[in-house]
Parts: structure tokens; C-alpha cells; sequence
DNA sequence: CTGTTAGCGCTTTCAG
DNA sequence: CTGAAAGCGCTAACAG
């Protein structure tokens, strides 16, 4: 309250143990809950950290015997993205739970940027990474982590790299919401994706393509457009397809920016193509066509990823980390449907 | 590449000076990047360093003499919102700028929570901290914290805390938004907020109000409603506005959930209602009805918050951080309408 | 140009 | 129950 101004530096554990008048062993057992200090000198010491504001240093600490930081390194490809977002609100959620503090890094889909992370957070002695990698392949990334670090990768199986992984099930969701189209009827279905080298993307078609197969029809590629990567994009390649001498009478899109770029190249051409695409997005129910809908919880997907981090962590029980072979799980989608409420 | 497995604990510089047999102070020197180490020794550091996957131990580094750790944290009420989710980002951008990390944590509008991560952020010596405040008044935070580590309060201005903080244009907005109803010749409207004790929600009801005065309209309680926390909760009760014996012909929304949740109420009575709303949403243009959002950027909120703390980093020129007196910055927004394009 | 000494703030180890 | 000594990994400040 009145007391000497605050310190520039924040106090050490030698201040409080000179003002308690006691060793700084004897604060380092009263601060750590230490049984075995009489109560007396816990006191005196309680009072000194109130009065000096002292606060454990606990960069201090973990240098101490090679402890954990309680410190995790996430490294996403586009933080601006909602699901990548949400993705990292999960996984923040689910290691609160066990007082791990995440720091973040977004790299843009930039591999420089995402080795660069990587290294940084190694030298910050992370306990572990959890990674949305932005090459196809992640081979380097034992070199430069280190064995000593447990890595999760997170929406494409990782190449090159043992670590553990969660996915989303791309295959099958794009399956489904394609079988769905068959099923209403469709014949002539477009598509709109992103470029073949991105895992989601390709994993995505294949699902296409196997449900049109199933269903014996044979997929036209004038009816595939990929690469678009923006909104704009995908609206002017929606417009290619619905100016086509026979459009298609829906179109199933990859991802949310498509799905949007679709529309607004439908509803600017009043045509009455059903829309499928991959990604929840809000007020899909408020269309002016039908949407069939791929969607996932990225929450939940982060929260999976928390887990298998977790449990390669060292614990008192498992001190070295036993060896887990790699693990991969896959999150499941769910398939929405939308129809016009065409009364309004 | 064969030799020998890699060490379960992570190689020192102890483990480079011997095996380059030189000093540590040499391979710190060659670390750092010192000039004044003979080419030979050198090349000798650089082949152990690569031999031995050796990477700096970033902590042990800034413990020497308090060195700044190059860490933030930052501490949000409500990361799975957009808007705050791109405020991290605009944060983390910002910030990667400065080789500084962000430490990222989600609050849920919990003000334990919030001092939980304050106390934790301290005890790891970040360097800064930027925060959404859950609560009405942060004077613990001073506390908590302590005067060497800057805080910048984002959104709302502080509360028994001197701390330089970046608000958004509420009064303005809201003001601006209303004076559009009023101009469009609306008399009988709405309005759909937060708790009066929300700092952003009073001062856009502050907004509100001024534009119906100075256009001569005695605001009316029974078409103001408070306090929904949800979708939902706003559906129901825009509901109720449009239930009235004389409806309100436009409604202004404090946020994106009321508009949302209007939107729905106003389509499901197939009425006309005008809708006007803080924060910008995608597919505000294709709504059925006129819409006029107060849009602004959530990036720049945190490239500003960011550039400011940033300001009060001690540097080289500003050894102690000169004693810049409390800044406050005001993002502007914009207005933005869209007219349901009935050809279609 | 290079190495030795000392110490950042804390905790483990071992004597009192 | 308590403290002194030693050291985690690194780097300023001096010697040589």
C-alpha cells in the first residue's frame, strides 16, 4: 500500500528470504507446498511474498534439471480461416486442462515460416508441437525438432515424419454429400477444388469420384475446376461451369471459400444449381438454393490433437515417455441438408 | 547421419566446446554471431553444433541479467469468436514482426480465469501482455502483474488500471448506423443488445439513443431489449419486437449474434423489417432484407494493440521504456448497406 | 583471439 | 526442521 515504490525488476527469492530472515531453501519449500517448514517461518515468508509482491520465476525453475516448460508450440496455416480458429481454441481448451500454456504461430502456408517456428519453439524448449503443415512433406522436421520433442500433426497425415496425427475424413464426407446429389437425382455434377498437391483436396475428389462411380457415371472433367483460391476465384469458375452448353445441375465445392464463390456466381446467373460443399458455414439454412453440407467440429479435432500431445508428454508415472506407436484418428463429418423455404 | 542415436535430453554447449575442443565461450561467441573468432575455430563450432543437432537454449539464455524472454501474452474473452480470433491474428503478425511469440489464452468472459493467466504470464516473465477484460474493472491487474511489465487492454477502455488500450469507434458506429435508419425515414426503432454493463453495449445504446435524439425521436423502452446471450435468445426476442401492437419497422443490433438471430425472427414472420448491426458478416449482401452493417477491421484492433505495446519494449535506444504517458487509439468504422436485389 | 571466473533465479543434495 | 553448497545452460566482464 504505502511501502516502497515497485521495483523496476520484479523481486527474487533472495529479497523475500533476506526480508523473512530465513534461507532461500526454506522460501522455496513454503512456495512449493513443501511439508516440514514450521509454521512460524511459513508465515514470516508468506508475508514477505505479500509484501515485496514476489512472483516465481518459472523460466528459472524448469532450467533447473532439464524440467518441462509446460509450454506447447502450435504452428497453423491460416489463422485467419474460422476452422483453423476453432482448431486452435480446442486445442488451447483441452491443454488449459493440464497447465500447459499454448503459443501460436501462423504461417500462411509458408514452409519458410513454418521451419522458422519450428525452430524457435525448439529453442524455447516447447514440451511438444502440434502442426497444420503447409509442404507435403515434413521431413525435416525431425531435424529440427529433435527426437526428445512429440510432435502431432494435424488435418494431413504426415510424410516423412513418425508422429502421431488427426484428420479430418475427407474421403468419406465427400462421398457422402456426392451419393446424396446422386441420390436427388443429380447426373451432371460439377466440382470446384483446390489443387491436387493439398492432401484435403485430393482426398476430397476421391471421394467424388467414387460416388459418381458407384453410381455409374462417369466423371467429365469439364466439370472440374481446381486452384481457385479465393472467393473471386471461385465465383468466376462457378460461372464457367454454369455457362457450359449443359451446367450441371449441382455443383459440389472442397471448402467453405468455394462453396461461397458458387453461390454467388448461382444466384448472379438465377439459376437453381443445388450446392454441396465441404465446411459448416453460417446461414447455409438461409440460401436462396438447396446446400447439402460436409460439416466437422475443428474444435474437436484440436481437442483430439491436445490428447495425443498429452499423452506422449513425460509424466511421473510414464517419466520417459514410453514409445507409443504412431497413432491416427480420423473425426468424423456429418451431412446437413438445406432446402429454400420457398413460402417466404 | 549414422553415428550416434540421438541423446534422450537435448545436447548443451558444454557437449559442443568439448567436442570442437574449444571453449563454451567460444561457441557462444559463434552462436551469437560475435565477430573475433579465428575461421578455424569457427568451422570446428559450426560441424559440432551440426553434428550434435545442438539448439540454443533460448530460457538459460534470457535468465542471464533478466534479458527479455520475447514472449507476450495475450488473453481473450472469447477466442471461438471471429472477431477475437482475428484480433490474435492481427496480434500475432504484428508481434512475429518483432521476434516476439505470442502465448494465447482463452478466458470465456471468466475473470478467475483471466487472473489465473495473468498470474501464470507473470510467473513466465512474458514481456507484455495485451488483454480483453472480462470483467468491469481490471485494478488488480496492476497487482498481479507489476509496474515492469506494460499492459495494453483491448476493446474496452480500462478500469482502475493506467494502460494504453485500442477501442473501437461504439459511439460512432452505432450513432452512424441509426442516423441511416433515421434518414431512411425509419421513426419506430429497435434495438437488440448486450447488458447495459458491457462497456462496447452502453456506449452503442449512448450512440443509438444520440441519433434518435437529434432526429427528434423520443427513444422508447419497449423496443429495446437487453442482455440476450445467444442466437437464440436474440431470435426470441426480436420476436417479441415484431410482435408489438406497432412494430418497429428497423432494428439496430449491438452484434453479430442479435442481427443473426433477428435476421431469423424477422424471416420467420415474413416481415420487412430493416436490419442494421454491429461487426460485419459474411453473406451480409444476401439477406432478404435491407442491411446495414458498422463494419470494421479486428486485424488492425490488434496490429494497433500490438504496435503499442511494442512502443513500450525496452530497446537498445530506450533501455528502461521512457515514461510514455497512457495512449488511447480508436479504430473507425465504416458503414456499409445492402439492398436485397429483388429481380432475383 | 581465447579462456576463466562469476552468477542469472531457482532447486536438488546432503549435512547439520 | 533448516541451511550451505553445487549446478541447470548460458553469457558479461575480465584477464591472458
Amino acid at each position: 500500500m504505502a511501502g516502497t515504490p515497485p521495483s523496476p525488476s520484479a523481486p527474487t527469492m533472495k529479497e523475500v528470504a533476506s526480508l523473512a530472515e530465513v534461507s532461500t531453501m526454506t522460501v522455496s519449500r513454503v512456495l512449493s507446498g513443501h511439508a516440514g517448514v514450521s509454521a512460524v517461518k511459513r508465515e514470516r515468508v508468506e508475508a514477505a511474498v505479500k509484501e515485496l509482491g514476489y512472483r516465481t520465476n518459472t523460466l528459472a525453475r524448469s532450467l533447473r534439471h532439464g524440467a518441462r516448460t509446460g509450454t506447447v508450440g502450435v504452428i497453423v496455416t491460416h489463422l485467419g480461416n474460422p476452422f483453423y480458429a476453432r482448431l486452435a481454441l480446442g486445442i488451447e481448451e483441452m491443454l488449459a486442462t493440464e497447465n500447459l500454456r499454448v503459443m501460436i504461430t501462423n504461417t500462411d502456408g509458408d514452409v519458410a515460416r513454418e521451419r522458422d517456428a519450428l525452430q524457435d519453439f525448439t529453442e524455447r524448449r516447447v514440451d511438444g508441437l502440434i502442426l497444420v503443415p503447409a509442404g507435403s512433406h515434413q521431413a525435416y522436421v525431425a531435424d529440427e525438432v529433435g527426437a526428445s520433442t512429440p510432435v502431432v500433426v494435424v488435418a494431413r497425415p504426415p510424410v516423412g515424419l513418425e508422429a502421431d496425427c488427426v484428420l479430418v475424413d475427407d474421403f468419406g464426407g465427400a462421398h457422402a454429400a456426392t451419393a446424396r446429389l446422386v441420390a436427388e437425382g443429380h447426373r451432371r455434377i460439377g466440382f470446384l477444388g483446390t489443387p491436387p498437391s493439398v492432401y484435403t483436396g485430393s482426398e476430397r475428389y476421391r471421394g467424388f469420384c467414387a460416388a459418381l462411380e458407384e453410381a455409374g457415371i462417369a466423371p467429365d472433367e469439364d466439370y472440374v475446376r481446381r486452384g481457385q483460391e479465393d472467393l473471386a476465384a471461385a465465383e468466376s469458375a462457378a460461372t464457367e461451369l454454369l455457362a457450359l452448353s449443359r451446367p450441371p445441375t449441382a455443383v459440389f465445392c472442397t471448402n467453405n471459400r468455394n462453396t461461397l464463390g458458387a453461390y454467388r456466381a448461382v444466384r448472379r446467373a438465377g439459376a437453381r444449381t443445388t450446392l454441396a460443399g465441404f465446411d459448416n458455414f453460417e446461414l447455409a439454412d438461409v440460401l436462396s438454393v438447396p446446400v447439402v453440407v460436409v460439416a466437422y467440429d475443428p474444435d474437436e479435432l484440436g481437442r483430439q490433437a491436445a490428447r495425443l500431445l498429452a499423452d506422449r508428454l513425460p509424466s511421473p508415472e510414464r517419466p520417459g515417455g514410453t514409445a507409443i506407436p504412431p497413432r491416427r484418428i480420423v473425426v468424423p463429418t456429418t451431412l446437413l441438408s438445406y432446402v429454400p423455404d420457398d413460402t417466404y
